[in-house]
DNA sequence: TAATAATATCGAAGAATATAGATGTGAGGT
DNA sequence: ACCTCACATCTATATTCTTCGATATTATTA
């Protein structure tokens, strides 16, 4: 099993901000600069590098530096690890019905 | 699109904390009874209804009351749903490289 | 119907997170 | 070398989340 439940935690915690989901939609068409992101959020400069990291940490969203710009896209790898992950936490494996703690 | 960030933040949050991911793994082979998810997880009474909420909440998670007991299973429905979001906020339409700020 | 058992809800305290402003850093331009 | 731009880090504060103890609720049992 793929399950750290503290580590996994972190994976998930990307998906749990609304600016954060906001940034995964505007990188769903293709790479953005910080600067771009900004724009159109509108939260402050320090806020969206806060978010950034967490989505980068997270392997859900890559950085590519370049000259002044970092540019951030989606990386497949780490979305596809968040969704390998998802299921396994939400396959089941037997249906077995519970009794109730009495015994 | 599904896609109302705010709300589908509360479905992600189901899986942002390491108790209920615990609690997933317990109901991966089928419904529990609070008393038992509570004797797995060493938390206290009021903290598991807390998280059971957010899990039912979500809909990742679904509850059956029968006698004194509340019994907990995965939920085939809302956790697909959860899977079609992370893949809809991960899909990649389209590959555009961005060209910075400066215009 | 009084007592108990299982769970939910309430209220408070502490921990974690989000946000913004100030400052630091590193790349380019002059 | 100095200045500016894009971005990261630091610090402080506000907000949200987790946890627990106490109390409420609802079902069963004596």
């Amino acid at each position: 099993m793929t399950q750290n439940n503290s580590l996994n935690e972190k994976v998930f915690k990307a998906f749990c901000d609304e600016n954060r989901l906001a940034v995964l939609q505007l990188l769903c068409t293709g790479e953005k600069c910080a600067c771009r992101l900004q724009d159109a959020l509108h939260i402050g400069q320090s806020t969206l590098s806060h978010h950034m990291k967490i989505l980068t940490e997270s392997g859900v969203v890559s950085a590519r530096k370049e000259g002044k710009w970092t540019y951030y896209s989606i990386c497949k790898q780490g979305s596809t690890k968040a969704a390998k992950l998802l299921d396994e936490y939400t396959r089941v494996v037997s249906e077995q019905r519970d009794i109730g703690c009495a015994q």
